[in-house]
DNA sequence: CAGTGAGCGAGCTTCCGCTTGACTT
């Protein structure tokens, strides 16, 4: 039997016995190769290499062993020969169907093969499954690849196009690109917004002393009949909204109104004119998936979805919780008895809900293959019994599963919401109404044990929220003990965070629980959203990303496409739609695409070619941010912009200034910032002024050459080039603000003439540049020591370093004897040796290095086997990862150079 | 967007979803 995770293969053993292998596939074995280091040799010359597809044939997929795969495909192999059938378990959802053909197409096993499905791990749902088998499903597999095949041609299409029009390196891909617009869309939302004040009244009324409480806060809610606004009447332009149907229009109450009423209001008698009592029931909350654990993880721990899935993965490897990749709420029966048994345990009969709950509420795009996320086993382990094993993270997250589980097999909550209306008027004539709520809970049901935690930003109320009114009855005599006047100003929508993205693709059934954390990752990898705390702040290359997918790609992060896809994908696992046609419609376009279909007149391929013709990367690469302010995104990063006077003028943009900071206000002090850098004086021989300035590349001090107004050639000729000013990168000893104007200038004397090579006539200098001080003759070059030989060497110093061959790096240290030597490597015909290296002792042909593994013995290792080492660490060399790649775009850089 | 050791040009960057143990020179 073969599953997909080894945790689950070794406890279905356990459940199976000896008649059983259970071995693990450890998730797909093979895909589409990465890029062309994985293509294999015979198919490298091919037009379809670069992405893996042949388009032109069927949309044929080439698929390769994953490379670290490899190694798990020869067990597999093993072990299937000593077995009499295969039952392929893989998860029963699309991707698992995929992996059991994949296994299939690979193992090529002269037994029966059958497909097993299971959704939850307990002996008698295995025993079941195993007695209920069936064939593979051809169509769902269908599915499958051709879901792979459109984001390969979606991302590997379309990100080339934003390494020619905006920067290199960059990505765009179905979901990072719905996932970075949604962050973009927001901060648009922040920038445009218009900030509105309003004023209202807070009361404290009095319903005297017998009452309990016998006072309690009301607020001013209506002046001779009309609605007195709140924060919810206005616009995001700052505007009062019109009336919408079933809601008549607000009033503002300016500050003066407020002041004046409440000052006619001291002292006025008030009554109670209406009081509606409603019951409040509060169901339990279902218990967690992936979204909803890594937002509530969020939220309540402040964990990353990132650090919460780390968690969670040991939670689940240790047995401590079942299966963290989940889009079900679905709790086995025995998981429903364990939760209710505990909450009987803990709170009582009472609070245990009448009928075991089921939660079947459907996400969008859900596959249902597992169980929900709980404690493991048929009965529940307290946070209590567990202390001992788990702390930390850990700890704090079983916890969390814990209570979230056994809530949902609780009571409602239960209790009375109040709403109370007091009327007056004032000594001015204004009739007044004002309005308080109360809401009391009788009954705590499962809020007893758990209460969702808001989101922040948000101004709703916790479920477990009391607020207690006294016994009101209509015509109540009240008087009001304060009336404060209070000002309000209206909010910008806020900022997403990790919980609240995640809910967001979520809600738009785009991307599965094994991929929200790294969506995260992959869009702040990009630089296209950085965080502010726990906000996501969109960088400016994504606006410049995001407005080209729109102008030029608007279908391909339409907020529908991906429900859209999942449709047509859903009828090519019935079957009633071809696989081929649908791709066929999506990359070369259809004569007449359905509508809402991902297919489109065009076709993705002619809209790549055209958009490469036709985009203005000047313009796209121009956000316009108000008046004739605009953020430009240059190689160097973002920049500011406008024209003043016909001309252009720059300003610096702060890596960490959020866009929506961006005020005109804000510019124009950019604007203004003196590019001149601290002045150090006048050099007396030229009576230029010096200044040291900081740079791109760090420190350095140069001259002001005064405006020289070159005169134009009148007779058509090229104007003079301008003299370029003469810079100097500061030593390594010296800073801006400690640099004195003697070392300017020694600085600026350079590159100094070191004299004449007598043999062949050319010049030698010494001057300093990107990798230190160095001298030159034409084109050759030697480093020197240190700066301040700059200064002193000698041509004939100079000389003797020119007689020594060039040296590569200055660390250069003797190379290290070889621990062993060895012989021939059977691939290359290389002499090999085994070294010694920071991690160890390495075996290297001169080319390749591959560590020894644990059971190599140094003194004992054959040929044969250093050979096979070298082969492993090769055939994995293209899939290891590379240091991260230095990104200029990336926006915190300055920032962290300058702390 | 201060410019820097030779210069040219080939090759690479990139997607989404399954899974963790192996890796780093």
């Amino acid at each position: 039997m073969i599953v997909e995770s080894g945790t689950k293969a070794k406890k279905i053993q356990q459940y199976l016995g000896r008649d059983y292998v259970v071995e693990a596939s450890v998730g797909h074995i093979r895909d589409l190769p990465r890029g062309a280091a994985d293509v294999p040799a015979k198919y490298k010359g091919e037009s379809w290499a670069r992405l893996g597809v042949d388009v032109d044939n069927q949309f044929a997929p080439l698929y390769i062993i994953t490379p670290e795969k490899k190694g798990k495909v020869a067990e597999l192999k093993d072990a299937v020969k000593s077995v009499d059938e295969i039952l392929l378990a893989t998860d029963p959802d699309r991707e698992g169907e995929a992996i059991a053909w994949h296994l299939l197409e690979t193992l090529k096993p002269k037994i029966p093969v059958r497909r097993m499905v299971f959704h939850e791990i307990s002996e008698p749902a295995i025993r079941a499954a195993v007695e209920n088998l069936r064939d593979l499903d051809h169509d769902l597999v269908d599915a499958q690849e051709t879901r792979r095949i459109l984001d390969r041609l979606y991302g590997y299409e379309v990100s080339p196009v934003l390494w020619k029009k905006v920067m290199p390196r960059l990505s765009a891909g179905r979901v990072q690109s719905v996932a970075t617009r949604i962050v973009v869309q927001r901060e648009r939302e922040r920038m445009a917004f218009v900030t509105a004040s309003y004023w209202d009244i807070a009361a404290l009324m009095d319903a005297g002393a017998e009452a309990s409480p016998r006072q309690f806060p009301a607020r001013l809610v209506a002046v001779d009949g009309t609605r007195v606004a709140t924060g919810r009447d206005f616009g995001p332009d700052g505007q009062l909204k019109a009336a919408a149907r079933g809601k008549e229009a607000a009033r503002a109450l300016d500050e003066a109104s407020a002041r004046r009423l409440a000052e006619a209001l001291q002292g006025r008698d008030l009554a109670v004119e209406s009081v509606e009592s409603k019951p409040y029931t509060r169901k339990p909350y279902a218990p967690f998936m992936t979204s909803t654990l890594q937002q509530e993880a969020g939220r309540k721990l402040r964990f990353t979805a990132d650090r919460t899935m780390r968690s969670a993965q040991r939670l689940y490897e240790n047995g401590y919780i079942t299966y963290l990749r989940t889009d079900s709420t679905t709790l086995s029966d025995a998981a429903i008895q364990a939760a209710r048994t505990q909450a009987r345990e803990l709170y009582g009969a009472e609070y245990v809900s009448p009928q075991p709950r089921q939660y079947t509420r459907k996400v969008k795009n859900a596959q249902e293959a597992h169980e929900a996320i709980r404690p493991a086993g048929e009965t529940f382990r307290t946070p209590g019994e567990i202390a001992g094993e788990v702390d930390g993270d850990d700890f704090r997250l079983y916890e969390l599963i814990w209570q979230r589980t056994v809530a949902s097999q609780m009571a409602d909550a239960r209790g009375t919401t109040v709403s109370v209306r007091i009327a007056g008027s004032a000594a001015t004539g204004e009739e007044v109404t004002f309005a308080a709520s109360g809401r009391t809970i009788t009954f705590a049901g499962f809020l007893k044990a758990y209460v969702e935690t808001l989101d922040e930003g948000s101004d709703g109320q916790a479920d477990d929220a009391e607020s207690r009114l006294p016994e009101l009855t209509k015509g109540q005599p009240l008087t009001a003990a304060e009336l404060t006047p209070e000002g309000h100003t209206t909010n910008p929508p806020s900022r997403y965070t990790e919980p609240s993205l995640i809910k967001a693709l979520e809600d738009l059934g785009i991307g599965r629980p094994s991929t929200y954390s790294s969506i995260i990752k992959t869009i702040q990898d990009r630089g296209y959203v950085w965080k502010k705390g726990q906000a996501l702040v969109p960088s400016w290359v994504a606006f410049a990303v995001i407005g080209l997918l729109e102008h030029h790609f608007d279908r391909l992060v339409d907020y529908d496409f991906t429900a859209t896809m999942e449709d047509e994908l859903d009828a090519i696992a019935q079957g009633t739609q071809q696989r081929t046609d649908w791709l066929s419609g999506f990359y070369f376009g259809a004569d007449q695409a359905a509508e809402g279909s991902v297919a489109r007149a065009g076709g993705l391929k002619k809209l790549v070619g055209v958009n490469l013709e036709e985009i203005d990367a000047r313009e796209i690469n121009s956000v316009p941010v108000f008046d004739d302010v605009v953020v430009r995104v240059g190689r160097y990063g973002p920049y500011l912009e406008r024209v003043r006077d016909g001309q252009s003028q720059r300003a610096n943009l702060p890596d960490d200034l959020p866009p929506d900071e961006l005020t005109p206000e804000v510019a124009e002090q950019l604007f203004s910032v003196p590019q001149e850098g601290r002045s150090l004086g006048v050099d007396p021989v030229t009576g230029h002024e010096i200044v040291a300035k900081e740079g791109r590349y760090g420190p350095y001090v140069t001259e002001i050459l005064p405006d020289t107004e070159a005169p134009a050639e009148s007779n058509g000729k090229k104007k003079a080039a301008k003299p370029k000013p003469r810079t100097s990168s500061l030593f390594k000893s010296m800073t801006t603000d400690t640099i004195t104007l003697e070392d300017a200038l020694r600085l600026l004397s350079l590159p100094r003439l070191v004299g004449t090579d007598p043999e062949s006539g050319e010049e030698i200098t010494a001057q300093n540049g990107r990798y230190g001080p160095y001298l030159k003759k034409g084109t050759d070059s030697r480093s020197l020591a240190d700066e301040e030989q700059l200064f002193t060497v000698t041509l004939e110093e100079a000389l003797e370093l020119y007689k020594q061959p060039k040296q590569r790096g200055r660390r250069t240290a003797a190379a290290t004897p070889p621990l062993r030597e060895l012989g021939k490597d059977s691939a290359t015909g290389k002499p090999m040796v085994i070294k010694d290296g920071r991690f160890g002792p390495y075996v290297t042909d001169g080319e390749t290095n591959a560590s020894l593994r644990k059971g190599d013995d140094v003194e004992k290792i054959t040929d044969e086997r250093a050979s096979e080492l070298l082969a492993e660490r090769r055939a994995k060399a293209g899939t290891t990862k590379k240091a991260p790649a230095r990104k200029k775009a990336a926006p915190r850089k300055k920032a962290e150079a300058k702390g």
